[in-house]
DNA sequence: ATGGCCACCGAGGGTGGA
């Protein structure tokens, strides 16, 4: 089975982009992230017309998440983790046997501000809600935007005081890797490790980036993951025809 | 050169992203 997680910056915008991706690859399970709509909005027409089914939890302007799959999911849980309700970041449901939660972990914008303590509070409540979800689903997958990054490597510049890489949220993180987690990563010989870089200073032509986007798998599913690939093709302007604008992220895939 | 911020809301520039 073919997953995916995928922050698109915009689903309606990155419409183009997502068919062709779903063409292109066939995944599986695609887990969008940062939709920026509302639930009216949300293109359920054109993801079925491609044979795909979706669920999504959406918010106006900000935030929202969605699986996107070629099967049902079961046990969906709708934004399950939030401090605000409002507030759309994470989604669930198992897929072939697979539990699968999507999250879009909050930015922080910088360690001395409110959102950082934001952060913080709902890594928690994610942390609480993956140990709840480990004892229910033994095989289960937890991807999305982290907005962390896990170590120095990751980092094309590692600054420990400044947002996704200080310490509090990266020991946040390793409490979740802790429940019993691992991460799928896999280095590609020549080739850098990242799935972000800022669309400003053409930093992905010069690599200059991040890996913040993770697939993170249980002990029991592990042994099961064959295969990982960031997509990086999708952030050529001329990869898809008709929509030259891409995601400051790249799709990243597991196969299990 | 594969590129040089983008998307949202709303009507212009402020805000958030990471």
């Amino acid at each position: 089975m073919k997953i995916v997680t995928w922050n698109v910056n915009s689903v309606n915008v990155r419409l183009p982009n997502i068919l062709k991706y779903l063409t292109d690859y066939q995944p599986d399970v695609l887990c969008l992230q940062e939709l920026k709509c509302l639930e009216d909005k949300y293109p359920v027409k054109e993801l079925r017309e491609a044979g795909y089914q979706s669920i999504q939890s959406c918010q106006k302007t900000y935030n929202g998440v969605s699986i996107i799959s070629k099967t049902e999911g079961n046990d969906i849980d709708y934004n399950p983790v939030y401090i605000d309700k409002e507030e759309k970041r994470s989604i669930a449901g198992t897929y072939n046997g697979i539990r699968v939660i999507n999250f879009y972990v909050v930015n922080g914008q910088s360690v001395d501000s409110d959102k950082y303590i934001h952060k913080l509070k709902w890594l928690k409540k994610a942390e609480k809600y993956i140990k709840d979800q480990l004892e229910l689903y033994p095989k289960l997958v937890v991807v999305g935007d982290f907005n962390i990054v896990p170590n120095e490597s990751d980092a094309y510049e590692y600054s420990p005081d400044s947002i996704l890489c200080s310490l509090d949220e990266r020991k946040a993180l390793k409490r979740i890797y802790t429940l019993g987690l691992n991460d799928c990563f896999a280095p590609i010989s020549g080739e850098s490790p990242y799935t972000w870089w800022d669309y400003r200073g053409g930093a992905f032509h010069r690599d200059i980036g991040y890996r913040i986007d993770l697939i993170l798998s249980s002990n029991n599913l592990t042994k099961k993951v064959t295969n990982y690939q960031v997509h990086k093709d999708t952030r050529h302007k001329s990869w898809c025809e008709t929509q030259p604008k891409t995601s400051d992220h790249a799709p990243v895939m597991i196969e299990c």
